[in-house]
DNA sequence: CGGAAAATTGAATCCTTTT
DNA sequence: GAAAAGGATTCAATTTTCC
């Protein structure tokens, strides 16, 4: 029954459209736990006091525009804990929330979602390769933002494409700083007088890279400061169903043509590095049934220190112990744990193997 | 008048001692007005549960000391409020702040100090060369720690060294990432045992890079959280005064010693000699996150016998072969290795063009 | 003694399924 | 829901051990 419910009112989202309004009043007129994932990137609350100018007088571009004023901290925590509430109430019990900000509003959107009852996972740094220089020389330069990445609550499950990650990286973990450049060139969209459409608009890369780590094809993404669609766009390419809410009517339409203009990348490309934790499990007693090991036959651990004989029902017998190819294993290593798959080998036509093998033939026969 | 005052309290000061205690009473004996930099690395609460260990088994040693240990979020609140209005008061009016802090912490402190009324002038990240993996592969490598530097209240003057810093970053302008490894080695300072005295020492060149940049020589600069002594080591190398507040004897010990051990620079030795930096490491994942290549997008191999298509996650996919751009090439060539680099080409209005183009222009951007 | 290989270690909110 | 069992998982740098 609940299922049905569920389901029901999962189909009645309001997919790959942009809507129209304000983020809190739309999102309160979402069902509960039916989002993937969520990205927002709301106003900064930046303060600009006056106008910036360049060594050469030229006016710098500054983001002054109505969203952005915020009269105080009191008003823009206000705003902030009422619209992470109904974020957190629409997302799905194993959804994940990213956010970016800088210094002046970053520090109350991560107060404010802890308090709410999100789980930070990481902080991500995006550093701008080519960020704008300080002109007046009286601090740093500005080149990053911060992201919070968060699941629902403590102890939630959460998507994490570790393998997939770890491929766009070169075969090293991803870290939690992020080098990309910011958006410049044919990616940022300009309005009908060749003025930038959007004084924030993000890099596809940064969303490329969050969509393929914290979300599957198919997954629902959420946007509620939509914007000119970055997200939207990247989720299309990615096979992922997108929501946007947007109030400012000229970027929604800059969003509208734009994403009607991307085109989703075909199913082969979109396949992603699996992880082995997705394998199914195949018991180690199969490979004595099937007669791949034979009870009584020798195996020897990986450093050769310890050897041990299979018994019919698929357990170990060693000195003093007997149990399963892990208990074993660990109990040998006085470890707390141990892969016994890669811990243990057998002989074969004079050639240590190790039984990991075995399983892999399994598996390769279950696939056909 | 108030100059006097001002003076004389100041030298009353228990200028480059180690002061026993906690350090909010420690802070409230001091007179208001007096200090010119604080730099606080306070407790992260960082809430860990059981334990870790590495995939080969050995345990990871947790911080998990009784000083950080805070039973909520609103405890963690209360005693980072005291302190840093204690901080706030007895720092000049043209003072500063540097805290550091990880995800855990960093948003609470970050939220209360501009409660309190500091005014952030940049956060800073320092992206850690060689951190430690996340071994379970569930999160991304927490890579980084962010630093909050502020003036004592919206408008005030602070100290900001342009010029040196510049320097020290061969003639370029600081950015807010500082990439710098974390403290081994011999830095590292062990108790009679060998191990580590305190869990988490900050490494000395960090702040080296503070200092420079926010105090200037004479400067009095307080530490309420000392630890083992690295700022007061660092500022009495550049000729700074410290003072340090620390409740842990055993840590008070270690630090008195390490300084005694200190000596002054002179000047030339102030001169910081730039190294060159290598050329950085451009994963292939990278140009299919940029849009420089599409996932669907087909390679050719240099001697145009072989193709492949790009995949969202970075990796390719050939006949009966997946993996790296490098795992890819020497497969089909039958070779041990492969420069996935120099071996693919895309085309570009119908000419073939190298991927290794792709990575020149990304390197080209990191320069700037 | 030199060089190579192995061991150690770092602010970490670090698992999932079956019984 | 608790307890037991299966089994997946690491990068860079320094220090120690081995040959």
């Amino acid at each position: 029954m609940n299922k049905t419910i569920a389901k029901g009112a999962a189909t009645a989202l309001p997919l790959n459209t942009i809507l129209d309004g304000d983020c809190i009043e739309r999102m309160a007129s979402m069902p509960s736990n039916s989002i993937d994932m969520i990205f927002a990137d709301p106003p900064y609350n930046l303060q600009l006091k006056g106008q910036l100018h360049r060594p050469d007088n030229s006016m710098v571009d500054a983001v002054d525009d109505e969203w952005d004023q915020f009269s105080s901290f009191g008003v823009y925590d206000h705003f902030t804990r009422a619209w992470l509430k109904e974020a957190r109430r629409i997302l799905k019990p194993n959804g994940a929330l990213w956010v970016i900000g800088s210094y002046h509003n970053i520090f109350r959107v991560g107060s404010a979602l802890q308090d709410e009852g999100f789980w930070i996972l990481n902080d991500v740094v995006w550093r701008k390769s080519n960020p704008m220089p300080n002109f007046r020389g009286k601090r740093y330069t500005n080149a990053h933002e911060t992201m919070i990445w968060a699941s629902k609550s403590e102890g939630a499950k959460y998507t994490f494409n570790y393998e997939a990650l770890k491929s766009l990286n070169e075969g090293i973990q991803m870290r939690s700083d992020w080098v990309m450049p910011i958006c410049t060139g044919h990616e940022r969209l300009k309005d009908a007088n060749g003025d930038k459409a959007h004084p924030t608009q993000k890099p596809e890369a940064l969303l490329h890279r969050i969509l393929v780590g914290s979300t599957n094809p198919g997954d629902v993404v959420l946007d509620p400061f939509f914007g000119t669609g970055t997200t939207g766009a990247v989720a299309k390419m990615l096979g992922r169903e997108y929501i946007g809410i947007e109030r400012e009517e000229s970027y929604r339409k800059v969003a509208e043509a734009r994403i009607k203009g991307v085109r989703k990348f075909d199913r082969e490309a979109l396949q992603v590095s699996a992880s082995k934790r997705a394998e199914p499990r195949v018991p180690f007693g199969q490979l004595v049934e099937r007669g791949m090991l034979r009870p009584g036959e020798e195996l020897y651990s990986m450093n050769r220190r310890h050897k041990a004989k299979v018994r019919a029902d698929g357990t170990l017998i060693g000195d003093n112990i007997k149990g399963s190819i892990h208990q074993v294993g660990a109990h040998l290593e006085n470890a707390p744990s141990c892969n016994g798959w890669t811990y243990w080998c057998f002989k074969k036509d004079g050639k240590t193997v190790p039984i990991d093998v075995l399983r892999q033939q399994i598996r390769a026969e279950m696939q056909n």
